[in-house]
DNA sequence: CCGTAAGCGAGACGGTACGTCACGTCTTCGG
DNA sequence: CCGAAGACGTGACGTACCGTCTCGCTTACGG
């Protein structure tokens, strides 16, 4: 049966017609990557439109709205991509965190170099683009969380419980709510400009989060 | 006397021609605040728009342009508004952090009204947009700060250097920084959606920033 | 040969980006026209908008904008086009002036129905307009002049330059300037609503214009 | 003193509470004139605007409104004002038209005068302006034919008939239709630039005018 | 190996909002 | 109470982008 198909079935398995991925042009999605991030670096992120991506990108609006629901998904998916690139290019478990069996010494370490990252001018605006379009836009938030932030959280969870193992922190403490005790304040300081960044700064945090404030 | 004055100096300190202040419409001040609210509270703070506002508030759009900057700057203002009007309302020290002597039955107070307050729906909505605005717009951000947080930051200062001279903190501890290790998750988790909020997680930040990590 | 062209040349001849005639909807210029003819009648040119003409029409601004330089010049257009349309619906030789040997009679035949046409309430306000604003914009009154005006006195210098050639006309006498004698003073009466219109009049005019006033 | 004053009594016997004319201030409105004329004559008159006017009169807005209709009134006014001061400067009769017995040589000099006139460039812009909206105001069209045009055409008349009592006129001839034979040829190629104007043209128009077209 | 159907660059289209300008009214003060 | 000043509600301006929709034109595949 099911002679007369016909089949101009246009979605094989989509419910929405997705156009064929297979078809893509890599070269217009690195174009429109790189586009993106070098609006949103030089004109910031409320000034960059989709217009302006497609004809810095050499490519037509339809291409954009073909892949992408909103400024914010592609631009999204650019630092995704730019993360990956960087990643691959520094070698494999950059962001791993060390464990030397000293942790407050890896922590410091760890949230040095973040400082140094969130001082690089490539990934300032659109980092602050993406965290400040995700406080308002639910969707985009929860993408920006799993895709970008959870995978570094985690690197936080394993090491601490690998320190709850070695007896260094305390065995009832909850790691994932621990960690937010050093990186919240980062995060908040740079996000709302609250104050200087610096090692010294960071440092601090992780003597106070391991140590307490309360005096032993 | 004066006959022959002729003295019809228009600006006596102005750098260039501000609007005349005295004859201010306090009527539309008013409504604009009103209906930039209720705005952002019904469609979301990017599909309010300044002609939105007008519309609303029955008001000339150059009402507002006249006395504010940007989209933002009259949701910041409102915002002023709305939180004076709240504290009168509510008699004198609202915010200031009660003092029993113990340190952290005080901080999980206050912080348990601040989870409840940041559920309020009222103040959800402007206050997400500002938060995300000042993320990216950086005068806005600074505003943002000096005129919102800062006041309310202070009165965490005060407490804990309180503390400190009873002996209940640490001397050599910052009550700047100090005060992030719980008000930072607590603002991250509610900003990025990274977690619930509850009573119970703020009173846990409490505990563990009192007291530390590591082992006693 | 020519291989590797990869010219995009994108503009042949153009001197600044105009809009691709070949896809421009005739949907819409149409539209365009009726909107714009039917606001000029019924509100009056100064409160004829483009917005007005937009919404009427169904059309974004912006497709105005794109292919007129101005409300005069779609009013110019509209005009231009119902004539055309109104000359196709009436047969070839509409407006070509008769040559039955009497001079006098010819005349006064073309410029009854001019007073004819004058007064239909389709032509009335549009043309006012028209020749109002050609009067103040030197662009537009080129325009005005050569592209709707001079053609039909064309029709009459032809005729004056056939009754010359018939000794029906002093051979010295200036076509172009005859002409005027009898077009003039009916042009000025309507603009002005310096005096009546009437068949009496125009015949009256041609008259004094080829006999002249001084007494023979 | 005064507390129960209470009278606002608004329009004692007006109909429409029109100003008290004997506090006019003549200095603000020949500031007005002034200011009016100037700028009609620098930006033209579509740019000139009622606030334009009173900045530059040093005029508050209403103290136009309060007088005026609308900016086509002011402007009729000043330009009538201006045309009272040149007169009374040029002496009495300037334009009435002289009779020397030659009608044609009468004609020639005074159109003639004419064209010297409308090449006046404090002239041409406001004149312009005035003209070209009587087109489209009736209310002001009328205004501007009687307050201004219709005196002229009156002297016409007036020579007109002095003629035909002279016998130089055909006596059956309407005075009122003869004189638009040249006048409204020289009035029509100024205000649509449809031909050059010069004292050859004028006295052409007036030799066709006298003596007809057709051969004698 | 050739037709056909996709992705593509381009950009016109119906819209919405922008930020500005001028309108005509109204209110406040000073003379 | 006139007049200078100017804030106000209103509404049009001309521009910038939105997201959708054709247009040819490559370009890869499947008969």
């Amino acid at each position: 049966m099911d002679v007369q198909k016909s089949a101009h079935a246009p979605s094989p398995t989509a419910e929405r017609s997705r156009p064929d991925v297979t078809r893509r042009s890599q070269r217009s999605r690195q174009a429109i990557y790189e586009a993106a991030l070098a609006l949103v670096a030089e004109v910031g992120y409320p000034k960059t439109t989709i217009e302006g991506i497609a004809a810095r990108a050499g490519v037509g609006k339809q291409t954009i709205y073909r892949w992408w629901s909103s400024k914010a998904d592609v631009l999204l998916e650019a630092f995704l991509d730019l993360s990956e690139q960087a990643a691959r290019a520094a070698g494999e478990d950059t962001h791993a965190i060390p464990d030397t069996g000293d942790l407050a010494a890896d922590l410091k370490a760890v949230l040095r170099a973040t400082v140094d990252e969130l001082r690089d001018p490539r990934y300032e605006a659109p980092y602050r683009a993406l965290a400040a379009e995700g406080v308002v836009n639910e969707q985009l938030g929860r993408d920006f969380l799993t895709k970008l932030l959870e995978p570094s959280l985690q690197l936080y969870v394993d090491r601490l419980r690998a320190a709850q193992e070695a007896g260094h922190v305390r065995p009832e403490a909850d790691p994932r709510i621990a960690l937010e005790l050093f990186v919240a304040p980062l995060a908040q300081r740079w996000l709302q400009r609250s104050g200087p960044l610096s090692h010294a700064y960071t440092d601090t945090l992780v003597d106070y989060a391991l140590h307490g404030l309360a005096p032993r």
